[in-house]
DNA sequence: CGTGCGCACTTGTCTCATAGTTGTATCATT
DNA sequence: AATGATACAACTATGAGACAAGTGCGCACG
């Protein structure tokens, strides 16, 4: 029998691929560093690193310099109990956020947007949010052209609406549906034409006033999702919840 | 013994979190100080503000600047804390509602169902939820062999489980996301393969204890979505004046 | 008695420093 | 060609500290 010659990079990918799909690391929860891997397994960092990168490349774990490696594929959760933004949420759970702008300018409003907002001439925002530079979501924010005549484009990418809105806001109602991605967003997105999105809608109102923001997000469904904590599910019939549309 | 991993900041902000949902700072109470607590987790201030930011993010815990870190109240728990069931809702919105039980037997658990709910074999009912006559939901409900022994399927068809366990119901996690339709489910609710579903996972606990029934819930995109109540922490703070950490 | 002012304390936001991590080379060895 | 050894750059988390800005409170002063 001949003998087999190992190549030991594969055997660290195996025995590495064994122990986090083992659940060994949860999520959030960092792999040892290349170089612990490299004394526990009697093996240079290179090695280690190219078995690493095999993992990575099969979807596995993921890497960001000076952090370290970590499970991959997590779903971004997000808690729907307060109004926050995603960024912040994002923030929050230790990712990296940034904004990209598509376009930015004075438009006439949709006309849903003019009946929401009941204004002609509004600021028009359409971007993509990227978690860990991964698209994960295209944001269109429509505002009164009044409150958004002093926004610069350069203002809009580095802070949310919410931090430069020179009001105080009072509360909004979100929406969540389904759809499936249509050519444009699946291209942002980096996502088949079709796979299912989630679709969510928000209209923000200022404190005792009426409102004054509408978004519209779309967001990929394999990567995102909503989470709600509902402390007594025994209490009945809410203004809030599922709703059937027409 | 191996050394695990940690980010010390997402340990403070799990700490935190669990004294804050705990109840140990009630509402409008101050917490203590950055300073007192980066003395009380030997950490250094920067990184006691990482954690607070991240229970910020989640709308856990709100700061004023000069005043102090303060648990962002129960106001805005209530709102939410009103989804109920689905049936429920529909009731309450004037429409006919009924379910038709697909198939009802005691299995062994598929394996997410079992780490949930922590046994193996469990009582499973497939059904689909009808409204006015129209499919609108797939649903499939988990419960434990144990307290679902004594249900038959005349009894699940007419009542909802929440009705017919006889345990107290403490609460429940709902994740809401979105996918494609699969055959199955396609031909159940009558639409297109592949087609954009919302899907939903509700893991509800029996009062004080852990995981008692566990559901998913399959809605077609075209027809629902969800509508969720936002309340902006701010505007429920108490004014300044309550100054109460021991 | 009331009012303004200062003091102590808080969060918000910087700077600089350090240790540890990944990213990326180069060269030698088997 | 795979592996080992090494060096360095870029980045991150964390620590220590300084200062600005906001808040609450009590005290001196009018």
């Amino acid at each position: 029998m001949r003998q087999v010659r190992t190549i030991r990079y594969r055997e660290i990918a195996d025995e590495l691929r064994r122990r986090v799909e083992g659940g060994e690391f949860s999520a959030g929860r960092l792999l040892p560093s290349e170089a612990e891997l490299s004394g526990a397994y009697s093996a240079s960092r290179v090695t280690v690193r190219k078995a690493l990168e095999a993992l990575r490349a099969e979807g596995l774990v993921d890497a960001r310099q000076g952090f370290g490696w970590f499970v991959a594929g997590e779903t971004v959760r997000q808690p729907l109990a307060r109004l926050a933004t995603i960024e912040a949420q994002l923030e929050g759970s230790g990712r990296r956020s940034e904004r990209r702008i598509l376009d930015f300018g004075f438009v006439r409003a949709p006309a849903r947007v003019r009946r929401v907002l009941g204004v002609d001439k509004v600021l028009q925002v359409r971007r993509v949010n990227l978690a860990d530079g991964d698209p994960f979501a295209r944001v269109t924010v429509w505002c009164p052209e009044a409150l958004g005549a002093e926004l610069s484009r350069a203002q809009v990418q580095q802070r949310s609406f919410y931090d430069l809105l020179p009001v105080t806001l009072g509360g909004a109602v979100q929406t969540i549906g389904a759809a499936a991605a249509d050519e444009r967003d699946a291209v942002l997105l980096e996502i088949p034409v079709g796979s299912p999105v989630l679709v969510c809608e928000r209209i923000t109102s200022e404190l005792g006033g009426g409102a004054i923001l509408m978004a519209e997000y779309v967001f990929p469904g394999h990567r995102t999702e909503f989470i709600v904590d509902l402390p007594h599910p025994e209490a009945s019939i809410a203004p809030s919840g599922l709703r059937l549309v027409e």
